[in-house]
DNA sequence: TAAAGCCATTGACACGTGCAAGTAGATGCT
DNA sequence: AGCATCTACTTGCACGTGTCAATGGCTTTA
């Protein structure tokens, strides 16, 4: 009964053999204690890790639950791996807990962003964007609302911007976006449009687009919520979605089918991402080296009764 | 140079005396080698852990928005108390990762939860709920809705309930006080009525309680998204709220402002509570037993338009 | 000069685990 | 009997850290 035996009849080394008796004697005494082996010493043997630590800045206001929702899936997936996906939110200063040794960690900044680098040496295992290939995957939401409005038949467009600063960088990628697709199209390019958060402030900015463009007859906005405050404030101004202006959000946002009218929006499939981005993490977690898979760079639309 | 002095310097071990030549000399060293203490040794010789774990089992679906805001501002709250929240989104099956050692476990059960115990069990460190006193906060919001909807001048009332199967236990808390309220304004009891989510069969289920009780003029939704859906069924069977119908919801969710007309609500200030809890989990991390700070037992409205 | 005291530094250990290497004892083969 | 082979188990070490007790050099005091 030394130390040794226990090892080896709890982890089943199958180059020992023990007998029965023994192992059960082991067995049964190690319930009765209830022997949970201590996490910490066994990294400090050398097992690996079994925790991945994802981390994110930004994403606090759920507004990203998009991103929330790729994470909770991933954690999903993840466990088939038999890895544990564990979530820090704001992390900013990059105190990060030290005495949680992951295996892997995964960020919500975009690939090449310096703080990958910053946490690589922090934590000295691999360090990886949970979002790679972000604008690809950004952009093409903006391209699939201009295709489906043109192929509504409207022509005169407008790019409805959030107005928090730190979704700017965001809009400008889906903005320019939404123009390479409006010229591919042969239609003019989309002039942006701010909406401010309060509603009446943006009832008084919609009105004031709509004296400077008479002619506009769709709006794409750069997510379901800043698409909700355009419903909004068209309601409160007294006009009519769809006849009058088209309104198309992104993100397929679940209250989306609850707006009156019923807000039409645009989706991109990342389950298989997800699926394929656990397989990439599982191989970091066992020391190999890989290149990610990539965000999808389509995204399809979900019409309803806004355009 | 040896590993002790190192160490205490490293640690500023004020019981000894390090000449300032030395303690330069392991300074330049420490951070030319880019020297990071290695968690799981520090833990393993005794340290504590700064990392505090939070379970969720059932909010995955973000409906539970204001869970995870409590716990978004919990995680701030901690690191002031220089303690790391780190979140595991649906531990189904009890198989939490064993390699990180938790200072202190929180979950999402409530307290009494056979689970706490289990995990007790499993981590030998303190584990509590993270919403204590949960059924007294969700009461409260049904009592200020019905309140509310009675100051405005509303008798007839019903309880809008989710169909969500496994929102039925906390529907049903809610339900009751709704009819406490009811019962203590001096007015019927407010009936249950179920929303499906899809809005067409929400707008059948809304005609047919309408043909069942005619003299109906307020309903009390179990949270704002059923407050959406209730909303949209209105709209689509030309009922006009909240002239002939006052609705509220609960949560005071933020794309609430945007409805049409704009959702009354109710809310609690959980302020106070996060940052008494979270110094609660700190005295817990410190090895002190301590009685956990309880939920605000208490809801104010946030009126707007559709009450 | 020797005894005593202070100061900087160091060797050694413990924490819990997993595994390589080694050691008895039993059995088989010649 | 003598030697090889197997089984059943043990000894011992390493992982990285923090701290106690001990060491040796140097200065002060009697």
């Amino acid at each position: 009964m030394s130390r040794a035996t226990v090892s080896y009849v709890l982890n089943r080394d199958s180059r020992q053999s023990i007998p029965e008796t023994t192992r059960q004697k082991v067995l049964d005494a190690s319930a009765r204690l209830g022997y949970r082996p201590y996490g910490p010493a066994r990294l400090l043997r050398g097992a690996r890790s079994s925790v991945v630590l994802m981390l994110t800045q930004g994403l606090e206001h759920a507004s990203d639950f998009v991103a929330t929702g790729i994470i909770t899936s991933l954690g999903a997936a993840l466990r088939q791996h038999g890895l544990h996906l564990v979530w820090q939110l704001g992390a900013e200063e990059c105190d990060t807990a030290i005495d949680l040794a992951p295996a892997v960690v995964l960020t919500s900044v975009p690939d090449g962003d310096p703080l990958i680098d910053e946490l690589s040496e922090q934590f000295s295992v691999p360090v990886r964007s949970a979002f790679p290939h972000l604008d690809a995957f950004l952009a093409a939401s903006a391209a699939a609302q201009v295709e489906h409005l043109v192929a509504r038949g409207r022509q005169r467009l407008a790019y409805a911007a959030p107005s928090r600063p730190e979704l700017g960088a965001t809009a400008a990628i889906r903005h320019r976006a939404a123009d390479a697709a409006a010229a591919a199209a042969g239609i003019p390019l989309p002039h942006r449009f701010e909406v401010p958060d309060d509603r009446a402030a943006a009832g008084a900015a919609l009105r004031a687009e709509l004296a400077a463009h008479p002619e506009l007859d769709g709006i794409c906005a750069f997510n379901d919520e800043v698409a909700f405050t355009v419903l909004a404030a068209a309601a409160d101004c007294g006009i009519v979605v769809p006849s009058q202006i088209a309104v198309i959000g992104v993100d397929n946002h679940p209250l989306g089918p609850l707006t009156i009218p019923a807000l039409s929006t645009v989706e991109s499939d990342v389950t298989e991402f997800v699926t394929q981005f656990a397989a990439h993490v599982a191989q970091l977690a066992a020391g190999e080296a890989a290149e990610p898979p990539l965000l999808p760079d389509q995204a399809h639309a979900v019409p309803r009764a806004s355009t």
